[in-house]
DNA sequence: GATCTATTGATACTGAGTATCATATGTGGT
DNA sequence: ACCACATATGATACTCAGTATCAATAGATC
């Protein structure tokens, strides 16, 4: 999983610097999703002396591979999750934060109904599913 | 369209000040989705002496009522449209910034069917199209 | 109009994200 | 194993969105 990381940084062209692989493994670590700020506290924690910037520049490039996918919680704050790079959507626990991917689901469908409705192209969409998991519903 | 939001503040029980009605204006007159700091400077260029902190605050009761929508745009930042307070989704312009509402469409399925295969109990879901508006497609 | 509370704007603050730049470190060639 | 050099790094300082505070102001109700 990590290695999954790495692979792609890879074959991405980059270099595997020591922040990158120290931050990769602490991302690895993670469950649901983070945020620029948690990886920073986590990295700090660890004395790791990793830099602000660091952690956004990696955020970024894992972004630009999917690897790593940026989402605007129900709050506004931004938060990251880790992810397979193909389109997908995400579910996101309101209670504990856990998440997890579904793939199309009938989207496509969606889509093409509102575009032709509208008259719009339609190019990107994002789709946000907030609730709770199958733990938290059970933990009453 | 004005009174609709002036409305809306009565009905929430809140004062019908000058500030409000004025930017409650502004936002009429704006097309499309707009910034907490488009309306700043709106205001701020017709000398209205508006504080920082009151379009911050009236956004989030408009928010509130439902007669504005905030967006996360593709590029992470924090946009507003006005719109109905029904449920429905938006459809935005990435070359104008134009919007549309669009109502259900089908996600109602999307997420019954999402819950069904992930065991979440779907409480909330965003879903925003990115594309080219009619208008923009013809003007190539 | 008097009163009382909600609202306002100025100010100062926090926190996310970015620009800059001298220094450090991977990497590919030898 | 070493060199050379471009890439990446962390420190610093900055910008910009959004929020807290609070004394002064102005709606609403009587």
């Amino acid at each position: 999983m990590t290695e999954e990381m790495l692979d792609a940084l890879d074959r991405a062209g980059v270099r595997l610097t020591g922040p990158r692989r120290k931050l990769t493994a602490l991302i690895e670590r993670r469950e649901g999703h983070f945020t620029a700020a948690d990886l920073l506290k986590d990295a700090g924690r660890r004395r790791m002396g990793i830099g602000r910037a660091t952690v956004f520049r990696l955020l970024e490039l894992l972004s630009e591979q999917g690897l790593v996918e940026r989402i605007d919680l129900p709050d506004g704050t931004h938060a990251y999750i880790p992810c397979e790079p193909t389109h997908h959507h995400h579910l996101v626990c309101l209670n504990c934060g856990a998440t997890t991917d579904v793939d199309d689901c009938g989207i496509a469908a969606v889509t093409r109904e509102a575009a032709r409705r509208t008259g719009f192209k339609i190019e990107q969409h994002r789709l946000e599913l907030f609730g709770r998991c199958p733990d938290c519903r059970s933990a009453h």
